[in-house]
DNA sequence: GATGAATGAGGATTCATTCAT
DNA sequence: AATGAATGAATCCTCATTCAT
């Protein structure tokens, strides 16, 4: 099948550009990188460049969407009787995500991505979609887990799954900033204060 | 004496170009605003704006110091004995600001400073900087509730505070990306964590 | 009035790049003409001239407009008696101008416009604004004329118009393929057409 | 015979190209056609077009050389007596031809063909020589007429031709910016101008 | 012969910054 | 001190052309 080649072709092309890009991006920003500069880094000219993506626009868009590939591992855990077994799991698991070595490059971009959003509806949406799986399995979770008496009913399950996700994204940032920010300690305080070892039970006058 | 006269002037015209800068950053971004706009919002002409700023860059660094008149509510607050009332009393107050009027334009401009500051060494500080006191501030009372056996001291303080300003920025974003983010549930959520009502201590087989 | 100076300096470095563009579209083309050339050509730089005029497009269509102040000469000639001494002074005037030195640059512009036009909507448009005041008037002379008896009212008037039009255009583009045209001759012929002294009157077999 | 095939078949593909031109150059003018839109049109990739012509000007050129086979309808017509007689079948000829449907085609890439007659000397030739045939015929129609007394000879015999070549060009230009161009009326005042029917011969005071 | 992905010089346009008035 | 016209380097993008397969 001709077209099969081919596809494959353009997928691996579109690839090694975002991959370039995403270099280029993370190390000067989506409004410091030129095209000339991600056509170097890709090892291709402008115009192979740009029969691929329609404008820089639509690179740091497709940079947006490339990230996706993100937790598919919450399905079927909603049922899961063990909610704190499977929050400290998921703790462990995404924040780790951050000390891998890739994330050196996709923390960055990730970062900027919440500025384009300001502005750009598109990424808006795509980031928002991007969260939307992850929020609808936590929230899930979250109501399983207030229908059995284990989490506090009073709460808004979708401001839980917010503050989680801000933890998350309070991570993000200041590893962005801070490339030494200790993230097993910060696991550690996450996992205290959902696993309620925060306050000590029989400290002080708490 | 001329200079004090022509000293109050030069602080009312920096004055007078950053907010015009803000408002344009916080609609545009700042990489989307050019200095004609700014200099249209300011009412000033281009050489005006230049005589009391060098360059683009540096107004988008005094954005940065703007909004520095943050927390000198922490003052005094150290040794407290009521950690917890502190806390949640901190709570109340800094997320309720982000419920306020002029937070619609400053909460852009703040979210894209992050992305500055991965460029920027002077913002990056200057970001730093701006916490510092707050940090060390919540440090402070983190620590003494420590050795009162109220936080468990096996966590690192650090990595507490650490945590609370990730719940901080993580409600600054999604309030970024999303104007009708229920501020007041996120915040329940968030005393709820640190007051240890999260999870039911009578509930379930948590 | 500080506006009235500015209103005039505007004008005058508008007429500056117009005449520069007249005189590069005059030797390049439009197209082979870049924007760089024009800048070279009026002495000014790119921003410069982009301050006057948004684009190149906008400077070929200020150019077509910029030859407009043609014959308002027509203006009360309609109830003229004797329209053959009318018409014989319009193919002196008209056609006289051709040989003038500014037509040099203005012929070879007049016919790069009419392939523009062609796909330009808004320089077809100024064309043809261009042509209907003098379209207007003959048609004035020719229906007059035909009334009094004296032009073949078996004719379009509009058709005759447009007749006379073609016989202008079709000089205007023969002597901007070749310089040399004897422009006296060929209004000589085209007098003697319109008179009716082409054929001999008592010759041959006609 | 190898070379014989070959030579057909160089020569069908390189009409097949030079209609997708001429359909695209109709269409969007020689500067806004791409190379890529010709081989589209002709269903050949790049490198094929390239193969048969060495670049986009030279099919430009050939573009011009294409709507050669205009009038080999002059010949032997020099000799008739009856000169009114042949100009008026001649007039009705050509300008008969601007309603055929073809020339909806041809009729745009003329009227561009003149512009680049101007920068390029090559098509300007080609121009040149396309008419001269035409001129040619003409002007031994014209002077014949004038030695047989029926041509006022005191015109010269080259501006006469002019004239008559002027108005067709003036039509093929009218047409070209407006379709609805009434051709027959036009054709109607042309033989009324030769004829010397223009002017009522006992009208008025003419 | 044909393909079409790749090339890369070149062009239109922008915008931070300057400086004569 | 203020103006705002002018600067011009830098950027995104196009498209005629080539060449490995």
């Amino acid at each position: 099948m001709a077209p099969k080649v081919s596809q494959q072709h353009v997928e691996a092309r579109r690839k090694q550009i975002l991959d370039a890009a995403f270099a280029c991006f993370a190390r000067e920003g989506f409004h410091q990188t030129t095209m000339q500069e991600i056509c170097r880094e890709a090892g291709l000219s402008p115009g192979a460049v740009y029969s691929y993506f329609n404008s820089k626009e639509e690179i740091i868009e497709a940079s947006c969407q490339e990230s996706q590939r993100d937790l598919p591992l919450f399905e079927g855990t909603a049922d899961k009787l063990d909610t704190l077994g499977v929050f400290m799991g998921l703790a462990d698991l995404s924040f780790g995500r951050l000390a891998e070595a890739e994330a050196e490059i996709a923390i960055p971009v990730h970062v900027q991505l919440w500025s384009e959003a300001l502005r750009n509806p598109r990424i808006k949406e795509t980031l928002r979609l991007r969260g939307e799986n992850m929020r609808k399995a936590l929230e899930g979770l979250v109501v399983g887990a207030q229908q059995r008496g284990q989490i506090n009913p009073a709460l808004s399950a979708q401001a839980v799954v917010q503050v989680m996700i801000g933890m998350w994204h309070g991570l993000v940032l200041e590893k962005a900033l801070d490339q030494n920010v200790d993230v097993s300690s910060y696991t550690d305080v996450v996992k205290a204060l959902i696993g309620g070892a925060f306050w000590q039970t029989d400290g002080g006058e708490v």
